[in-house]
DNA sequence: TACATATGATCAT
DNA sequence: TGATCCTATGTAA
């Protein structure tokens, strides 16, 4: 469950599984995490907060557990006795009297005090989370006008979790699709109209991502397609995986290139690479 | 059944 | 820039 509303949906499940109630029983898959049994057990869930795709779960002995799913790490939860995937490496189980959150294959798990979140190498550089309330429009033009940032390509930009956190590879091809951005162009390339365009969709699509469960794609179109017999994945996108499939907006085929190790999906009538 | 690919990030080169 | 972690999914055989 890779990017920053899928991460936050899974914090939801996480809260309302665990929140409130003492832990009963926490157990661990791996020697180096077993400090975490006896600094855990008993500690009630006070909040589960999420910056960009790190999930920091705190409990009310003033210590966070930041995890990080990187690609294949992923929470189940369920009642207190849910079993195990034999099939996955568990990773962190956290259980009350009445539910569970089971924790596999994560990349990394760490249980920090304050200052340590705050000294953390990886959480220390984060920007601002793209569905925090005060990430809002005046914020992310500030940032695109700083030297940092304004001469980067656009491409580069939107994955990097220091300008925002939380925007991965599917979120970026459709935010710079909605607001007609060619991948290659800079902030300073773009005109204020443009800045704008980028700056809405920059906060609608994970918002909508969000609330939808996954669907960056125009919501009416995304059902009508679904209620002509297209799956989840076929309807979600505008032109993520749709690699030779026409544009909604000209027809023009999807275009798929390789992006510094990653995919990058574009309508290059959409898109055009100058402004 | 086998293989390619992937929504992420780090590390080695 | 490529390999790597680890698992799920879709396509090819």
């Amino acid at each position: 469950m890779p990017e920053g509303p899928e991460i936050r949906r899974a914090a939801d499940q996480v809260a309302e599984a665990l929140q409130g109630r003492p832990l009963r029983r926490v157990r661990v898959g791996q020697g180096y995490l077993k400090p975490l049994i006896s600094a855990l057990t008993g500690q009630r869930v006070i909040r589960v907060d999420t910056l960009g795709k790190a999930m920091l779960t705190r409990f009310d002995n003033g210590l966070t557990l930041y995890t990080h799913n990187q690609l294949y790490g992923r929470w189940k939860t369920g009642p207190a006795d849910l079993p195990a995937d034999g099939r996955r490496q568990l990773r962190i189980a956290l259980v009350t009297d009445r539910s569970a959150a089971h924790l596999y294959s994560a990349t990394t798990i760490e249980l920090l005090n304050d200052q340590q979140v705050g000294d953390h190498p990886f959480l220390s550089r984060l920007g601002p989370d793209i569905l925090h309330p005060e990430t809002d429009k005046a914020c992310l033009l500030e940032r695109l006008s700083r030297n940092t940032f304004r001469n980067r390509r656009l491409g580069q930009l939107l994955t990097d979790q220091s300008f925002v956190a939380g925007l991965g590879n599917y979120l970026r091809c459709e935010i710079l699709f909605v607001s007609g951005l060619h991948p290659d162009l800079r902030p300073t390339d773009c005109h204020p109209a443009q800045l704008e365009s980028l700056t809405d969709a920059l906060l609608e699509l994970p918002a909508r991502s969000y609330h939808s469960g996954g669907i960056t794609n125009d919501p009416a179109r995304a059902q009508r397609l679904m209620a002509d017999g297209a799956t989840f994945e076929q309807a979600r996108f505008h032109l993520f995986r749709r690699e030779g499939l026409p544009c909604y907006h000209c027809g023009e085929p999807i275009r798929k290139s390789r992006n510094a190790g990653q995919a990058c999906y574009l309508c290059s009538r959409c898109q055009p690479a100058k402004t």
